[in-house]
DNA sequence: CTGAAAGCGCTTACAG
DNA sequence: CTGAAAGCGCTTACAG
């Protein structure tokens, strides 16, 4: 017959110490693993089995205020409503949750209050580090300089010289997407790129007039607009008006294609007859769209993990780096793009 | 010529007090805003100016241990990538920011544990409550009886019995909805349901049900479906086959709305003339699909904001309630849905 | 009106 | 191999 757990309030280091029989200091050594301790394998079981039994969960504000260490990681994002952005968050949840991390997320854009998130996370020390996805320019977290005071990386966005910047190889995947288009037949292509100078944008355009460059061919036609449905479908205007000749798009964001497939279509354009789309990142939501929009297909989750082992590595004293994720970038082949004939 | 602040480090308490000339008592009962404190006016100002020079922000995990209060709430979601809940997100972080609390958001589903999250947030006493809006059946913090430890609130799903359910009053949503049809002459009508019997579902259907009942209508023809572009595609189908008079479909969620709209042409049946096809939830995107979609629009944002409210005010120890949202509901004319000639 | 002191639940040198 | 003790940064009765 198990002892019945402590009376009432919540069951401490001190309550598994003493049903093991020993004192806190052992059980605490123990139950955070720590590797140069030297325990008789008898009382180390007793001890995890004593915690087992009483379901003991340490306290966060109690061992962050002790070993200076939270334990939990902060993901700002730009945009919830953005799916990009939740598959990076699931990347980085599990991978964290591998790690023994708990990650927080929250939104911070231009209507969020930036310097209010990094007092309530960072300065209240509920956070040991920041993974950054949101892609804001001159963002005053960066300008503040309050970031040396914390271990953090840049996720799907590049700060330059920053050496921390974890991205998927837009350049790479532009290029894909460019030779995907060339391959076809396509010489009068445009690109949707993004607002000003945002890092995804700037390097997706990049590497599609790179590849354009490369082959030899006709420098693309590039136009700026809000990575949104309205941004998209106002960017096709434009597009059709100073270039009648395109022959393919190629959009930056799946709200943008949605938007760029409804002038289109205003404008009497057939796709993919008379004007091809491809779209930047794949979802569900794109084989049910009419037509079903061919796409690049991204490790979105894969960055979400990435970004958590190098903010892991550095929580552990490690330098901070750049990584360029490259592989698992590919076409996903439906009916928006066709070939010329 | 100011202070210079400590040379290194978090600014502490003891950093205000003594800058100010006070002992910490003071100075903490001051900055947490003790309203039955009696200072000098002259002290009190000079202890909040004293924090201001100095950045000054509480250490969260020691103020936890010390007063066992975290200023944190946790808001579970099912679904980082559905848009309904991105809203709700944003109407909880707001209000909680203004009522100075951080909202830590996490995602709960079939894929995630539940146990782990509860864990890490609830047992290692980094949230004082929860908002939980996972529209789970059997949902295993229910069934556990541990969410008996921690104040909370279901958002955007009812709990039988709960007495603590903060929803938009869906039955009347979906009355608004049957009679916006059936004003059109529309009485041959399909309901897109969700699978088994989550509470959001659930009630939209009744209340579609009732309003139909009410008008001494036929009765609808209600369908289930996956919450999914895949869900309303099948739903379309079935519906068409087993009642190929349908002239007006009324789908639960967007994405079953885009699959039901692909289904239709798919099929043949051209929308509205043919099929009317309403859809529950506005966003951004419904604008722009072919046809644009009508659709039922809801305050989601709202209902962040009351959860937010319900819950803060059970932990200041009021007694938790059902709160129910008729206001803000209206039907967003676009041109999915035309009326019976 | 303000201060001294205990205590929240941990971790971590330091002893033995 | 294990224990005693200090200390992390706060809050909160309790005194005065």
């Amino acid at each position: 017959m198990p002892d019945s757990p402590p009376a009432r309030g919540r069951v401490r280091l001190i309550d598994v110490a003493e049903l093991a029989g020993v004192t806190k200091s052992v059980a605490s050594r123990i139950l955070s693993r720590d590797e140069t301790l030297n325990v008789r394998p008898s009382t180390r079981a007793r001890v995890l089995d004593a915690a087992e039994r009483l379901q003991y969960s340490p306290h966060a504000g109690a061992r962050a205020l002790a070993a200076s260490t939270t334990g939990a990681l902060s993901l700002l994002i730009p945009d919830l409503t953005n799916p990009v952005y939740a598959r990076i968050a699931r990347g980085a949840y599990q991978r964290a949750h591998d790690l023994g991390y708990v990650v927080l997320l929250a939104e911070d854009n231009e209507e969020t209050d930036a310097r209010a998130d990094f007092t309530d996370l960072v300065d209240a020390g509920r956070v040991d580090g920041l993974l950054i996805a949101s892609a804001r320019q001159d963002h005053p977290l960066i300008e503040s300089g309050r970031l040396a005071a914390i271990p953090h990386v840049f996720v799907n966005r590049t700060v330059p010289d920053s050496g921390r910047n974890v991205t998927v190889d837009l350049e790479l995947a532009s290029r894909v997407a460019y030779e995907y288009l060339h391959g076809l037949g396509h010489r009068a292509v445009a690109h949707i790129s993004g607002p000003g100078g945002l890092s995804p944008a700037r390097d997706r355009e990049r590497g599609f007039l790179e590849a354009a460059a490369r082959s030899h061919a006709p420098i693309p036609h590039v136009v700026h607009a809000d990575f949104s449905e309205a941004g998209g479908y106002a960017a096709v205007e434009e597009i059709l008006r100073e270039r009648p000749d395109i022959t393919a798009i190629y959009a930056g964001t799946l709200p943008q294609s949605i938007g760029a497939l409804k002038s289109l279509q205003v404008l009497g354009r057939r796709v993919p007859h008379e004007v091809s789309l491809l779209s930047y990142d794949d979802l569900p939501m794109a084989a049910y769209l009419t037509p079903a929009l061919t796409t690049l297909e991204l490790p979105l989750q894969e960055l979400g993990t990435a970004a958590v082992d190098e903010l892991v590595q550095q929580l552990r004293g490690g330098p901070p780096r750049d990584v360029t994720l490259g592989s698992h970038i590919r076409i996903v082949e439906r009916d928006s793009v066709t070939s010329i004939s």
